[in-house]
DNA sequence: TTGTAGGCGTTATCAC
DNA sequence: GTGATAACGCCTACAA
């Protein structure tokens, strides 16, 4: 049945103590050892589980930490969270997964419920730049709570993060474009509100520069992640009077939705035009055009993630801000046959 | 800081006591209106937030479920997660998702793992078949916490699942291919010791036996659900004396590791050779020769596996075995053009 | 309608 | 070394 066993109950059996039962099952060095293997055997006979709950309301800890992303069903986040589980179940923690799904109330709401739910620790991936009023956030903090941000993060003060370098990133992907003799390269950016998406953007931006390539307002384009919003960009790019040869999109699925679209049209790739995604979705290795993309990494991020949350519990570090690298991954999509 | 309001804060700021405050607080009838707008306001004046572990200590129910899955990083288990969710997070309850990588070792501390944080119920879809010992399984249902499967199950006693008829699956597909003018359909098998890779094998031998297509032993290979796996498996087939002219994958992956592999070898999809995969992933209609599949509708099984999990902690069933009905999703790898 | 008291399962702080 | 006790924050008979 149901009878869960608690310390009183091998208390009663043994004629002793459940604060002695306590002790000997902590490991409290103030008990004979005759008694802590009494106690441990007949906890072990009478299937006693500690009850995390008790612990928990005792220690004002949950052992639980929340995890907040803007969706689970991408291989990204996937594989973070992935990364930050096997970080921190071996140190006894349970991980709670919230979507936001992009919506700024869902992002409140799970901030509320995973504090409602006593959490030691959130890692969190921003949806959108909270206007003004970070308070909600704040709240976090000033309970006293790690709060570390991974992949889409924001600058703020005691709150620590895990990020790949999404400038150089972008950098080096316009930089090898242009290698390959792209000189027109449309950029499919995301959010700039976004600091990731910002940085992206001045990577790309500043590649160009540096190469003396002129900023062409026409070849940017804002878009969401998905496959339609890239098709219909590429629509956009080649009405245009001067069309680019190039489109280095922050998002894959977008340039996988581009290339549909270019293939449509009958424009060779990469012959006639180079396509960079990003984030390396498995498809984009699957295609029989394999697509360039980056890796970011994701196992690891969630990994450093959890050791940073870990770092900040045990008070080793009050701030910490990871950077890790990104690496490009040149595929057919972008690289032309060597002409001798 | 890092104070929280109790009801005790609140009772004594009203000079009242903190039984009132917790009446008021839960709507309790016997109450004023005047103390209940009271305690209402203050509570929310002093930024009072209920703390869920006393409760859940309290009442033994932690409003916490956990998942069991044997990886979070496929778009099939991504998004049950997700309709699991969705369904069950408007009732107030949070979903704690536990990865076993296949591995039953993973799979037993998982179970203890979530039995030990008090979940109040376990939606789970087996990794392996427990040899004989259910035993990690049945203490679930000892306890009385509601034990849910979902899509790879188990046959148990007062365990309620949610699948999709594999078996029907399976036997149209085959009946699919045979239509389409194939008559050695090679078959790509998971562990048949999980009820899902037994009745689709099922439904496969049916099709043949009813179009009195004889069993081909060659033709079945069991793979595990990765690209190279199935590159692997044509080879076999290849070498075949009498190579099959179709394949059947359960897994997507091995499909497309399959198709790889056929088109080095200059075969003709689908003219020469057809294929079908299994699970609809999301890069199975992003190829240019689409990939046919079968879509277990994944949102679908996870909102009701939740419902099933409410309607059992309700008491309003004990036993429940849903089964959806599969999609067959024809594409370009499985239809051969019309000839006139 | 409100107050009192006890208990959910633990552990820390005193005592002895 | 071990026992008694209080406390974590909440809810609910029972009493008033």
């Amino acid at each position: 049945m149901s009878e869960k066993t608690t310390i009183y109950d091998i208390a009663k059996e043994l004629n002793i103590t459940a604060a002695t039962v306590s002790r000997a099952l902590n490991n409290n060095p103030k008990i004979s050892h005759s008694t802590r293997k009494l106690v441990l055997e007949t906890a072990n006979r009478m299937n006693y589980k500690q009850n995390r709950l008790a612990l928990a309301l005792r220690s004002g800890k949950s052992n639980n930490v929340g995890v907040i992303v803007p969706r689970i069903n991408t291989n990204f986040f996937a594989s973070v969270i992935r990364g930050i589980e096997e970080g921190l179940h071996p140190e006894g923690y349970q991980v709670i997964i919230c979507q936001t799904h992009e919506d700024e109330n869902r992002e409140i709401e799970n901030i509320n419920t995973l504090l409602n739910a006593q959490v030691d620790g959130i890692l969190m991936s921003i949806s959108n730049l909270p206007k003004e009023n970070n308070h909600y956030i704040e709240r976090v903090i000033q309970k006293n709570i790690p709060l570390i941000f991974f992949d889409r993060k924001k600058e703020m003060e005691n709150v620590s993060s895990v990020t790949i370098d999404d400038y150089q990133a972008s950098y080096q992907t316009t930089q090898h474009l242009i290698n390959q003799g792209c000189d027109k390269i449309a950029y499919f950016s995301g959010d700039r509100s976004l600091e990731i998406y910002e940085d992206r953007y001045r990577g790309y931006e500043q590649a160009l520069l540096d190469n003396n390539i002129p900023i062409n307002e026409d070849y940017i384009i804002t878009i969401k992640s998905n496959v339609t919003e890239g098709r219909d960009a590429v629509e956009k790019l080649l009405a245009l009077e001067n069309p680019p040869n190039a489109i280095f999109s922050t998002s894959d699925f977008a340039a996988l939705g581009a290339i549909q679209k270019l293939k449509e049209r009958g424009i060779k790739i990469p012959e006639d035009f180079c396509v960079f995604g990003f984030g390396n979705e498995p498809f984009t290795k699957f295609m029989e055009l394999t697509i360039s993309s980056i890796d970011q990494s994701p196992l690891e991020m969630g990994k450093m993630a959890a050791q940073v949350f870990l770092d900040k519990i045990n008070n080793r570090k009050s701030e910490n801000k990871v950077v890790l690298l990104p690496k490009l991954l040149i595929r057919q999509s972008s690289t032309r046959i060597p002409q001798v």
